[in-house]
DNA sequence: GCCATAAATTGACAGTGTCAATTTTATTCC
DNA sequence: GGAATAAAATTGACACTGTCAATTTATGGC
């Protein structure tokens, strides 16, 4: 009968996140606290203590979720992607895209560094794992070039997160985003494969 | 006599201002409370609601000082650089990197979106300005030829950003900043330069 | 059935933001 | 100058939060 329906609740700890996500894309992170997400799964303010100690571990244990998600939609994406290194990136480029895009509560809550512990090992694994999804193509790709792959990888990285990062602050609001017709996410991905070109990759 | 020295504390908005500037440079924006800005200020615990009426005003207030900072810095540097479009727009992304590298609780604080309401009048002209020290430049750049310069523009401003705020969540330590001798920000400029070269511009 | 242990509850504490009522200070008007 | 008026700051209270200690309840092993 696997873990489910043991304890006084049978297993919170799912419970909680579940809560936790809900309160997120409805507040933000500042609506996600321990009494409230206690609250919303049914159960006393102090009970979330025994599954995260600190209202920190509550939102680094959230944050692990949404990475595994994020994973999920990348590799789910990339299989029905060719072998191109370029198109590959893009995919992946196109998937924090959207998912910025449609979840921006959950996207910010992962690089809220005072919130989210991303010392610990769970999430250094997660950040790993979708880091090297991206770089391990542009590590294909400059193979044997006089091309520093790091640099690379960082630009893209930069610039795909700062571009998500300042839509959602509304940086670009009233500015460009609506004067061109064309797709603005799309257009960057455009400009940024003049490097490659560039690199003769 | 100005308006210095009039009231129980004199100009005390002042004050509260240094003394949010003091507490975010140590603890971040979660250090920054009314009370704790109060009592460093030394004075009565409800006595900024005369100045801000909200934490997220106070906040507020302190993101427009430190835009205004920023500007002036640009300013200042762009007075001793040269008329190339290319070598002003480096040196305000250099300005960038700097201030959230030596800065980085200020700067983050600059882009959330929770405590700072960047809907605001003095936000969004300060926002403006230092988004123009970029955009000019380019549309001097791009003059005449067919290319988008928004595009240039948001491409640029991402990767600036998105870079600093990544590097201060910690995203790049452990992977590349260490392993390259040469400097990172440095060499995202000169990668970044090939997109002009590419353009002709 | 008993015991040890894990899980959840209850109650308390200090701290926060915000508001209302009050007192203190400064400005304005005569 | 002195009184009236407005602004600024204080005090006290409220609901809320995170965190901890003590307690009660449920579970699994013997």
């Amino acid at each position: 009968m696997a873990k489910a329906k043991q304890f006084h609740h049978g297993d919170l700890k799912r419970a909680l996140l579940d809560a936790a996500l809900e309160l997120l894309d409805e507040q933000g992170d500042s609506g996600v606290g321990i009494r409230a997400v206690a609250r919303k799964a049914g159960v006393s303010h102090a009970a979330p203590v025994n599954h995260f100690k600190d209202r920190r571990a509550l939102l680094t244990g959230l944050a692990v979720t949404l990475f595994d998600d994020i994973q999920a939609r990348i590799s789910e994406r990339l299989e029905r992607t060719s072998d191109d290194p370029v198109l590959r990136i893009e995919s992946v480029v196109r998937c924090f895209f959207e998912y910025g895009a449609n979840h921006p509560h959950r996207y910010a809550l992962l690089w809220r560094n005072d919130v989210v512990d991303h010392e610990c090992e769970a999430m250094r694994i997660r950040e790993d794992a979708v880091y090297d999804h991206i770089c391990d193509e542009i590590d294909r790709l400059v193979a044997g070039r006089n091309v520093d792959k790091h640099t690379v990888a960082i630009g893209l990285w930069s610039m795909m997160h700062g571009y998500i990062d300042l839509k959602i602050v509304g940086m670009f609001e009233d500015r460009a985003d609506s004067t061109s017709g064309e797709d603005r996410p799309e257009a960057l991905l455009k400009m940024f494969r003049t490097i490659f070109d560039h690199y003769g990759l």
